[in-house]
DNA sequence: CCATCTTTGTGCACACGTTCACAAACGCAT
DNA sequence: ATGCGTTTGTGAACGTGTGCACAAAGATGG
């Protein structure tokens, strides 16, 4: 189990998921099929207020995109709409349900219950779309045993079992980033063909498996940047003007960078770096916590 | 504070965050800075192995993508690498974490102290990247007064005050859907100008403000639908083939829809969805948990 | 100081995604 | 039936992102 491994795409904003397939099977784009569950989520609120119909307009409008999008989107589906009128809310949201295969049967198992995982095993979303919690699981033995959402936590070992005999294909990830690698490869080789991975770690698998990552640390810096930005251009500029000079200027500013070694660096950070970390600096995430 | 609102884009996949701002103020692309938290952990894992220089090619490997990807993106910071050798580990870490504005402190209140606001309280993620968690807040008496990660859980009445003196700039909501706007409203007029929104709702702030949203649900649903696509074609075709013919035959399978009206769509569907929920069908979530 | 080897930085072509804008299609009133 | 207003579906232009491939820049050894 070794063959044809492939890292997966990136994170959140670009492609993700589905690493080189173009997935276009018959033809829906990647960023049609993320954005599938967002307008699912709208018509379902409609239908529960028993809409009957929804122009593109107002559609658009509850999942927060632009309206042209959204009946490109629509298009690629087929021909659901009526001119004049609008889309008719349940048929849609049955023809979403199906193009995203939500009208079957999903099993999932969680593996690592801490804080994160409780959540996810308490989440409500899961249910509803098809999603079954099939089984929740755990290495530590102080864990086991004891139930979240009114399921059992079971142990690592039984993670094969599970996976053969309810067929699931769909594992949940919220280790702590050192057992995440580890815990990907039996799942794979258990037979989990999809994983949402909540670690802060670069999964690496065959080809054939799709990798999701949810990582809110990695949200949380991009809205520094954006907050950064907004607060006028940079307040304190680090250090030399040299750097964006072009030709042997910067050559020069970078020996001089690999003579002064980590010193100037550290110096520089927020916290201290190189050395040994002062607390808890997290040697990537304080393995206490996933996400 | 009501002038000039606009709803944030999408959620995962697309741009999302940071609106109908370009957000290339001197430059960097939006797919850049989405990347750049990649190479940053990366960086930091081998600065903590003392590793002094690395490759485009080693970092790209480390981070999961594409190393012409990956020069590019540090193209766009200026040229800090070392044609021949590589890429300085400590100066870059230094040189992405002041671009992401990580040198300063992130102070940040998490609103929602759930089973998801527990373990954001817990993730150790933030204090080492600048992000300090200023204070925790709810809106339930039972829970105000317990204490979440050394921190006391306190009440929402204090938001204000706390954002204030404080200085918060960004803030996190962990709460129900239903109370997600208000909740945001509050926090915009408080002053905070970066939202993270764990809830699975579209939120409409003002100009000037993002928004990025995590939607655990969503990324599973895309799972689903690429799982989908591995089980071979679909093994239960709903229903018409009509669907995909164009032209009058198309308009008259549309009118019949509409004739037939809910009950058809409500039978296809997985679970009850017509009536009132049979169980748990979550009003666009149960309620009980985000995320 | 020159030759050779390594690795960066980037021009270019292409793929993908977004948005505009409009004709075709439909409902409805007359 | 005919005309009018509405809304879809989509062709086409545009912008963004990706990846190849290579010249330029530096390191290294003689």
């Amino acid at each position: 189990m070794a063959i044809g491994r492939s890292p997966q795409s990136s994170s959140q904003t670009p492609d993700q998921g589905a690493a080189r397939r173009p997935s276009r099977a018959r033809g829906i784009p990647e960023a049609t099929v993320a954005r599938l569950p967002l307008y699912l989520r709208a018509l379902t609120a409609l239908s529960e207020r028993s809409v009957p119909t929804v122009s593109s307009e107002e559609l658009a409008a509850a999942a927060g995109v632009n309206s042209a999008k959204l009946r490109k989107d629509f298009s690629y589906l087929g021909s659901y709409g009526t001119r004049g009128v609008g889309y008719d809310v349940e048929y849609l949201v049955y023809q979403i349900s199906r193009e995203l295969g939500l009208t079957q049967d999903w099993p999932v198992v969680i593996v690592g219950i801490g804080n994160l995982g409780h959540a996810l095993a308490n989440y409500g979303g899961f249910a509803s779309r098809g999603f079954r919690v099939a089984a929740l699981l755990d290495a530590d033995p102080a864990v086991v045993g004891s139930s979240a959402a009114g399921l059992p936590v079971r142990h690592m070992d039984e993670l094969e079992e599970i996976v053969e005999t309810q067929a699931v294909s769909i594992g949940v990830i919220t280790t702590p980033p050192g057992a995440a690698q580890q815990v990907c490869d039996r799942l794979v080789e258990a037979g989990v063909t999809s994983i949402l991975n909540f670690a802060p770690t670069v999964l690496t698998v065959p080809d054939g498996v799709d990798v999701r990552k949810v990582d809110l640390s990695i949200e949380l810096q991009i809205l520094a940047f954006h907050e950064q930005r907004k607060a006028g251009e940079e307040p304190d500029r680090g250090d030399s003007v040299l750097d964006r000079a072009p030709g042997p200027v910067r050559a020069a500013a970078a020996k001089l960078r690999r003579a002064a070694g980590a010193a100037t660096a550290a110096k520089a950070e927020p916290a201290g770096k190189g050395g040994k970390p002062p607390k808890g600096t997290d040697g990537e995430l304080s393995a206490v916590m996933p996400a």
